[in-house]
Formats: C-alpha cells, structure tokens, sequence
DNA sequence: TTTCGCGTTGATGGC
DNA sequence: CGCCATCAACGCGAA
C-alpha cells in the first residue's frame, strides 16, 4: 500500500504539527496492521508542485502492479485530483477501481434521490435520508490473506522522497516535537475503535440514546462531554458507516427511546454528510466569492487590510484580552481541539459579533490547527457562525463575557488554558481589565500593554452594536437582489465539474496552496476494471493529501 | 392589617 | 446553540 504525503499536509500554514502527530500515528499504525497480515504501508513524499498523478502511474507501473485501487474524494479539488490519477493509471495500462467511503452514502446517490439539487436544510437532509433509508453496513476488516507486498516502488518525486517508505518522524518532516507535545488523541484505528466503544459504552448507552448535542458542555475538558471521534473521521481512521452501525445498535437498545437528529449522535454524523454533499455540489463552496449559498458580506481581509490583520493575528493567538475566547483559543493551539460551542464563541467573535473578519481567514486558522479538519465541514460552520449561509439570525451574539459564564461562573476553564490569570478572583476573571493594580498584584498578573495579558482590543458593547447594523444592511441588499430576479441558480449535480478551481480552500491567490483533499484507498481489491462501488467499514486511512494504493 | 420600598424572577420584544 | 432593556408579578421586611 502506498500513502503519498504532499507538501501541504506536512507544512505550515495548512498543516500544524499537532494534526501532523496525529496522522503520521495512525500512518504508523496502520502499517502495523498492514505488516501483521503480511504486507505493509509504503509512504512517499513528492515536492512541491510535483506531478503526483503521474509519478504514482509511474511507480506502480514499475513495480507491477495491475490493480490501482483508491477511494474517491468527494471534494471539488479532490475529484480533480482523483481525475488526473485515473487517466495516467489508465494511460499506464492499469486497471483502475475507486470507491466511496468517506461518507455514510456515495454523494451521487443522495444527489439522485434528491433530484439532482442537494438540500439546504437540515431538515430537507435529513427527510432526503429517510427515503434513501439506512447507509449500508460496514464490510468486515480485511483478514490475512493480503498478498505480499511488492517490491519498493521507486521514490516519487524529486530528493525529498523517503527512499524506503517508512513513516516519517515530525522531526525529518522540520517539525520540532514540542510543538506537538499537546496531542491527546491517540492515532491509529484500534485508538479510534477503543474510544468510540468507550463512549457507547458510557452508563450502559444511556449517554448516547440521551445525547443531544446543544447541551453538551463545553468546559469539561478533562474527559470531553462528546466523543472526539471527528479526528478519525477527518482522516480516514474511522469509517462513518461503522460509527453508525453501532450507534444504531446502541440506541436499538433502547426501546425506542432516544434522541433524534438534528441533535442526537446520528445527527452529528448527517450534519457532516450534509456538508460533504453540499461542498461537493456547490461552485466554490469554500469561499464567500462566487459562492450562490453564501451572503455577500463586506467583511474585512486581513490579507489586504493591516488592522484586520492585526485582529486576525491578535484572535488567532489568543491575545484578544477576552479571556473565554482566548481559552478557547488557547485549547486549540495547544490540543488541536475544542468543543463545538467553543467553535462557536471563537468564530462568532471573530465574524460577524466582533472583529468582522472574513470568515475565510478564521477557517483558514482552522484548517492549521484543528485536528479534525475537514474542509467541507469547516467551510459549513464558518459559513452558519458568520450568518453567511444556512443562518439567519444575525443578532444572535455570543457575548465574550457574559455566555460562557452561565456554563463556568467560576471561571475554570479558563483558569486552565490561560494560566497567567489562574489566580484572579472570579468576579474579573472574565473581565481582567476591571480588575483594580491591587487585586492584580495579589494575583501575580499585570493586564494591559507590557503586562501578561492585553486589555480588550475591541468593546464588545460598542463593536457588536456597529457589527449588527452591518449584517442588517447585507441582509437587506442581499434580499434586495434576491427580489431583482438574481436569485442563486439551482445547485446541479454532474459528473461534470465546471467548477474546478481549488474550492475548498481559500483563493489560490491567497496562500498559493497546491490543490489537495486526498483520500485513501482500501486494501482490498477487485481486479475489475473501471469501476466505483462503496467501499467499507474497517481499515482505512484517509487524508486530504494522502492516497494509497495496492500493488500486486 | 395595610402599604410601601426594593430586590428577584420570568415573559416579551428588538436588535 | 444570544443579549439586554423593560415591565409585570411576586416575596418580604419595615413602618
């Protein structure tokens, strides 16, 4: 099997060395699981701008495979991609077989049943799956009867490839291991299948069938009120229609009673599927230009506007001087993740409640530190907090001060993340800058320019207020050319993708990103020619810029 | 016993 | 999966 890492999952700014830990991990294990059933994982880097489509062609060309097997990328970029892979495997005179799995249902079936248009409700989603009806189970894991694995492939690309495929350490890839230090999801499949089991597991299932996502706590970060599955998700470690089997199983125990979607588990998982069929369908549903689903909002670019920018910079190092954003802040840098509501309160403030920053900057922040990113499911959310799409009611903001106090009147959480301010009394320690010289003494810190942590950059009081007025005014003029006839085509399906250009991440113009959303392949495989088919449940790794294949 | 002052609680509506 | 101002209703102690 061979995993091919590209420049951009292994470099700043779309890769921090927290995600970076976690998928050379699970690369690491699964080679373990390749090697105790008689084969192994090959991983290759390739330079920057490299022909990959045309190296791996080469390579399995050369060590005589017959059989190119990968798993498609429902993305934009990544059909693109998985487009030129076919025909050079194809022009290299290899059998080609892709399959869907990184979601509950092949996004063309769902886009069938629906007519060719993918709903924009989540309640149009989720009536569309009850017609469809249940995703298929999951296939068994893959058992020994692997066939050896072939000769090494030559190295693709240029010098930097790893000649004898090993996983690379942070280390070899420039990364210094501390940077990672804070990772505390363990990678691999036999992780996610413990911590899923774990979690089903909790209270006999009572905690899955009484799940409802909205009431999930966000300062339990000790033991996470949610699952933390979305890392494996992202990456391919933990197949969606496995999570669900058993989430089925689990709540069936029940008799019935349990929580429903939009707000049970099983909504956690048609949320995502909502997103993936919407990002696949809809032109440049990463960015806010050209984008039909997305408000057109004059917000500011920190790309082009030297006060955002310093916003940007002050938010995405949590240095805001709000300290329940900058915890929040602070638990993502150093862990790769936080709660839901966290998300919330971090791109809320971010947007439209305080700083008017471009949500595609805030999710470009994300996309370097989360450790389950997932572009279509990151394009979504920031589109939903900024009122950009699927949202409407503007005037909902987070207060920096007052929303996570009614969850943590003491201030723990953010006692624990921002340790400068550890010892403040709990009526400033979400206000440190009311806090009197003296009271700041006793408690060690110094709030302000030259002290250990900033006094507000922005008054929420007054921002929100400007900020409301300005979402206001884009709904009324976006309402206005929705009345002069401009209204949003219809989102058509197609194998045809006339929208290829890199939707997923910001313009290419912005970070000169090469194109990317990879996937992975199973390792079992049909020697059928051309064909897709869903692929299965166990055992594969997936990632925006990985691809394995199988040789024979 | 009635009335007043004052603080709390909950419903309501605007942004 | 907001926040706040406003107001009515209420509880309670004091006079």
């Amino acid at each position: 099997m061979l995993y091919v890492l590209e420049p951009a999952a292994t470099t700043a700014p779309h890769t921090g060395a927290v995600r970076l830990r976690f998928l050379l991990e699970s690369l690491t294990a699964l080679d373990g699981e390749l090697r105790a059933r008689g084969s192994s994982l090959h991983v290759a880097r390739v330079a920057d701008g490299a022909d990959v489509a045309a190296e791996v062609a080469a390579a399995a060309a050369r060590c005589g495979a017959t059989t190119l097997v990968y798993e498609d990328d429902d993305s934009p970029a990544g059909r693109q991609r998985d487009a030129a892979v076919g025909a050079a495997a194809a022009a290299a005179g290899l059998a080609v077989v892709t399959r869907s799995g990184h979601t509950l249902y092949p996004p063309a079936l769902l886009l069938d049943a629906a007519g060719g248009v993918a709903p924009r409700t989540m309640a149009a989603f989720t009536s569309l799956v009850d017609r469809v009806g249940p995703p298929r189970p999951p296939l068994p894991t893959v058992g020994d009867d692997l066939p050896p694995p072939p000769p090494p492939p030559p190295p693709l690309g240029d010098g930097e490839a790893v000649a004898d495929g090993a996983v690379p350490s942070l280390g070899a890839l420039g990364w210094d291991a501390a940077a990672a230090a804070g990772l505390r999801v363990r990678g691999g499949e036999a992780a996610a299948l413990q911590r899923m089991e774990a979690f089903l597991g909790r209270r006999g299932g009572a905690v899955v069938r009484a799940f409802e996502k909205p009431k999930t706590s966000m300062v339990a970060w000790r033991t996470p009120d949610t699952t933390v599955l979305s890392p494996y998700l992202a990456a391919g470690v933990l197949s969606p229609r496995t999570f669900y089997a058993r989430l089925r199983e689990v709540e069936a125990a029940g008799n019935g009673r349990h929580t429903r979607p939009p707000v049970s588990l099983v909504g956690q998982l048609l949320w995502r599927e909502h997103f993936h069929l919407l990002a696949g369908s809809v032109p440049h549903f990463g960015r806010m230009a050209g984008n039909p689903l997305c408000r057109q909002i004059p917000w500011d670019d920190p790309s082009t506007d030297a006060a955002a920018a310093a916003r940007h910079a002050a938010w995405a190092t949590a240095r805001t001087g709000y300290p329940a954003v900058d915890a929040c802040m602070a638990q993502l840098r150093k862990e790769g993740w936080v709660h839901h509501l966290g998300r919330h309160l971090l791109a809320c403030f971010a947007t439209r409640g305080d700083l008017w920053l471009s949500w595609e900057a805030g999710a470009a922040t994300f996309e370097e530190l989360l450790l389950d990113w997932d572009p279509a499911l990151n394009a979504g959310n920031w589109m939903w907090l900024s009122a950009s799409a699927f949202f409407n009611s503007y005037f909902r903001v987070y207060g920096p001060v007052t929303w996570m106090r009614k969850v943590d009147p003491e201030g723990k959480f953010i006692r624990h993340y921002l340790p400068a301010l550890a010892r403040l009394p709990t009526a400033y320690i979400y206000e440190p800058w009311k806090a009197p010289a003296g009271v700041q003494a006793a408690a060690g810190v110094r709030i302000g320019d030259g002290g250990d942590y900033p006094a507000p950059i922005v008054d929420h009081a007054v921002v929100s207020k400007v900020n409301i007025d300005r979402m206001a005014k884009a709904f009324r003029s976006g309402a206005a050319a929705e009345k002069g006839g401009n209204k949003a085509p219809a989102v058509k399906v197609g194998g045809v993708g006339g929208w290829g250009g890199g939707a997923n991440a910001k313009p290419a113009a912005a970070t000169g990103a090469p194109s990317r959303g990879g996937r992975s392949a199973k390792a079992k495989a049909d020697a059928a020619p051309v064909k897709t088919e869903e692929s299965g449940g166990a055992g594969g790794l997936r990632t925006r810029s990985g691809r394995v294949s199988k040789k024979r």
